[in-house]
DNA sequence: ACCTGAACACCGTTCAAGT
DNA sequence: ACCTGAACACCGTTCAAGT
């Protein structure tokens, strides 16, 4: 049970092609889409421009995905392909270490798509890409020692910390295309004038670092912070020692 | 300077009424954005519909808001007006539980509204209930005696995972109107038959947990881990004890 | 079986013209 | 000064009809 199952629903392309050989498929559709998303972004992923991409009507898409919603569900779960193969290559290392590099490679592999964050956050992915990765964290939690109920509520923790950062890192990265400055991109230097303009004494002292472009120092931090934590819940809580 | 500059380049309305009386304005049209978002979602709220709800016609609301984006800024905006006020009406407690305040507001106000947290994600809000948020936050860090760069940075990770923790209920949240299923929802039912179809041994394991409609814990228990996280990086760091 | 062509019911945004 | 009316350039989705 390698392959990923869209959508049950859908009719799949029947093994003997009766009739003419079909032009498109879902991984070919779903490739072109992470293309054009990543050269793009988001909001000029379209169904119709994907079908010119593809050479083909708008219509023809829906041959293989019911929404646009299914085919940025399977896009999301394209995106994390490979993600918990992760400390496999590198088995070295405790628990804590083990934990962080798969972070690491969550958030490299949303980073590696324009808008990938944002697609991953607005679906519902439960293909095996994404259940590989959320069933390896897991294991190495229980491995650790911590409880079944504890091991999912630190995937969901890790998990959830590492989407809304990387939300917000690819949010700042944007291009800012023209000088009309779109109003979702984090650009630091309105942050800065914002400031400036209010009271806010706590948040002048710490203005330098919290408009660093330095993301993955922050994405660390946030990282160190959870990993310290569940050793420190681990000891307060469990018999064993580390 | 209390009132929000949403948009600087955008013609208030003079003080002096020239003219015809406005029929609408800013606020009462981020008000009523709100109320339509929490009745119909994000995706139901349109230019149209919102001036249908105004009776005005859709291009007199361009006159307030140079483009939607901004609208939605501005929305983010005033769902977080009054967050920054919690500790101060309950004032008691060391750092860590002032932290665990404000993060347990801030997912609260990201929860008054349907779809809050999708709104909030896709802006960058820069209006003094944001800063003031932040701010406050900031101030509990510096006060408990973390340095400038720590504060920051654990400013950013409590509001990261409060933000993904939030997208993530509400998603799990949402009707699911219709058995037609739309992919976004985080429907329990498919992900317990995902796991049992492929492989996923200690996904299995932990379902029980995963599945579970307490997101309160979950919330609660990933905010104790950066907290505790905090706890064990200034007693590292720092001379200063607890 | 697979795709086209054409339509349906919408969008966000702009802007001359009215009052 | 504020809003209307109407348009522009799109959307996602459906479905009879062609091959």
């Amino acid at each position: 049970m390698n392959t990923v199952h869209y959508n049950a629903a859908m009719s799949s392309p029947s093994s003997p092609a009766r009739g003419r050989p079909a032009r498109i498929d879902q991984a070919r559709t779903v490739a072109t889409a992470l293309e054009l998303l990543d050269e793009s972004g988001l909001d000029a992923l379209t169904m119709r421009r994907l079908a010119t991409a593809l050479d083909v009507q708008a219509g023809a898409l829906y041959r293989y995905f019911a929404t646009k919603q299914d085919l940025l569900t399977a896009m999301a779960e394209r995106m994390l392909a490979g993600v918990a193969a992760v400390p496999a290559s590198a088995p070295g290392g405790d628990w804590g270490e083990q934990l962080t590099g798969l972070a690491g490679a969550l958030r490299g592999a949303l980073l590696s798509y324009r808008d990938g964050a944002r697609v991953f956050a607005g679906t519902y992915a439960t293909g095996a890409s994404v259940l590989g990765f959320a069933d390896t964290v897991v294991g190495v939690l229980r491995g650790a020692g911590f409880g079944d109920e504890e091991a999912a509520r630190a995937l969901l923790a890790v998990a959830n910390f590492t989407v809304g950062h990387t939300l917000e890192e690819q949010a700042a990265r944007q291009p800012a295309d023209g000088p009309g400055a779109p109003e979702r991109s984090a650009d630091p230097e309105r942050l800065r004038r914002a400031v400036a303009e209010g009271e806010f004494e706590q948040l002048a002292a710490v203005l330098p670092t919290l408009t660093e472009s330095d993301f993955t120092a922050h994405f660390a931090f946030g990282l160190h912070l959870l990993v310290e934590g569940l050793r420190a819940v681990r000891a307060a809580g469990g018999p064993s020692g580390g």
